[in-house]
DNA sequence: TATTATTGTAATAAAATGAGACAATAAAAT
DNA sequence: ATTTTATTGTCTCATTTTATTACAATAATA
């Protein structure tokens, strides 16, 4: 790297201390169920996109902001599943490097080269018709099918399996299918997301009765062009208010509905 | 207060600054379920107990070291379950108020008035037996239905509601009965465990067949003195070694045993 | 017009759960 | 010593839920 055109770091009078997020983030495109890594530019290391919490800011809103600033992606679900304290999560070389290879100049003790606890959280997004971009640090960005994984720096693989095992624990419960699927979708898309998040086949009808039971779907037009047979019916959730969180859920479900 | 007499506060050398953890202990004593709330003297304060994380100390380990300073409890059953990052967590005047009380001289710029994002943990523990100890800070501790808890500063109550939600549907999964029962109990003390965290009335017998069927019981000999009745089985639980993680659960549990 | 593959649903079997009945029995009362 | 009492363990039957099979409906293709 050329010692001039040194750039300016952040500071840490912008940014707490030792704290930092990661995110998980799942995406479905009809078939397949992926994450989203990164890769910093002229080092090979491969990892979760995640980021640091400025000192006014909720940690919920870091690490939205920071996600939209890396990935592009805006007003995507999120959510916090674990934090992750171990006091050997720190990685001086790996940060130096990275940093160093976007031609910054590193001091010893520069904050971003200490001991960080990170707060994990997971995304979940339809990805068809959406092109994640690189930020400005030049990282690039692209989808890896889970059983595809580059080996990942630090700790995130370990990050990456424990969301995979909370998502499939909370995937009757949060109607996770909701943020995966387009707004409307057939029962076969629906059983594949569920098929891909749980990592087996399920049987068809007793899904499609499970599914209908839980009074959840409206049914729409039926959707033709599947193929030569029957045509399939078009679903969509149902928006229900439960809680009081009900219409900041609802935000997000009409956001991802439009993306 | 008496001017003289100044004490030395923590150093900010010693802790990561802006990260604390909260703990809601759950005891039960074969009646009630209840949880651990402390006081700190000459406030009115009620509050968890919590903590900070040292520079080079694993997050678990630190809550864990935190409990048994605050708490005299040591190797009880520890689980983290969400982390509070609001940016509103803080509370200076507060926390000057507690420090003050206990004949502290509080700098404006003193780190324990900052803002902070709280990992929070739940405990389970058998609490016959065991009389918690507050810490040399002068603290007193006692325990409180969660019925009949005081108000509890900052954003603590909101925090134990969030434990005792995930408490509820880890109930099956967890087994969270072992670690509040004490080793060889009845099953009706298992049904009123279950009662007292789902907060509602169970159907014997079919409580019982379910417990029987899942093969994690081991049926042991009667319990006499029961009364002019019928003497129930005593019953403990198989310790299975279901993952990589078995023999430190294994601990926490011989452990948790011996209280 | 027949063929093909897939869909939606009904019919049936099996498993899980709910609800009640009842005999067994340990301690207390007589 | 006998009866009474309350609780326990288990069984039975009803109900609900889930699994499995079967089959008619149908959109595109041959």
């Amino acid at each position: 790297m050329a010692p001039n055109k040194k750039k300016q770091l952040p500071s840490i009078e912008e940014f707490m201390p030792h704290l930092a997020y990661d995110s998980v983030i799942f995406g479905f495109n009809g078939q397949q169920l992926k994450i989203l890594i990164l890769e910093y530019q002229n080092t090979g290391f491969f990892a979760l996109p995640g980021g640091f919490v400025k000192r006014n800011e909720n940690v919920d809103d870091a690490v939205m902001r920071g996600l939209k600033e890396r990935t592009g992606l805006d007003n995507i679900y999120l959510e916090q599943f674990h934090t992750f304290g171990s006091s050997s999560r720190s990685a001086p070389e790996i940060m130096r490097t990275i940093l160093e290879a976007n031609d910054y100049d590193v001091e010893d003790d520069y904050w971003m080269l200490d001991r960080f606890v990170s707060i994990a959280y997971y995304a979940l997004i339809n990805f068809n018709n959406v092109e994640p971009k690189p930020d400005e640090l030049s990282d690039s960005i692209s989808w890896y099918p889970l059983d595809q994984l580059p080996p990942l720096m630090m700790d995130h693989q370990e990050i990456t399996e424990k969301a995979l095992e909370i998502l499939r624990d909370n995937l009757d419960k949060k109607l996770v299918g909701m943020k995966l699927l387009p707004q409307k979708f057939t029962m076969k898309e629906l059983q594949k997301v569920y098929e891909e998040i749980l990592g087996k086949k399920l049987r068809r009808t007793t899904f499609q009765r499970k599914m209908l039971s839980k009074d959840i779907l409206v049914r729409h037009e039926k959707l033709f062009a599947g193929g030569a047979h029957k045509a399939p019916y078009l679903y969509s959730f149902k928006t229900v208010q439960t809680d009081q969180k009900a219409s900041s859920e609802i935000t997000h479900q009409t956001i991802k509905n439009t993306i």
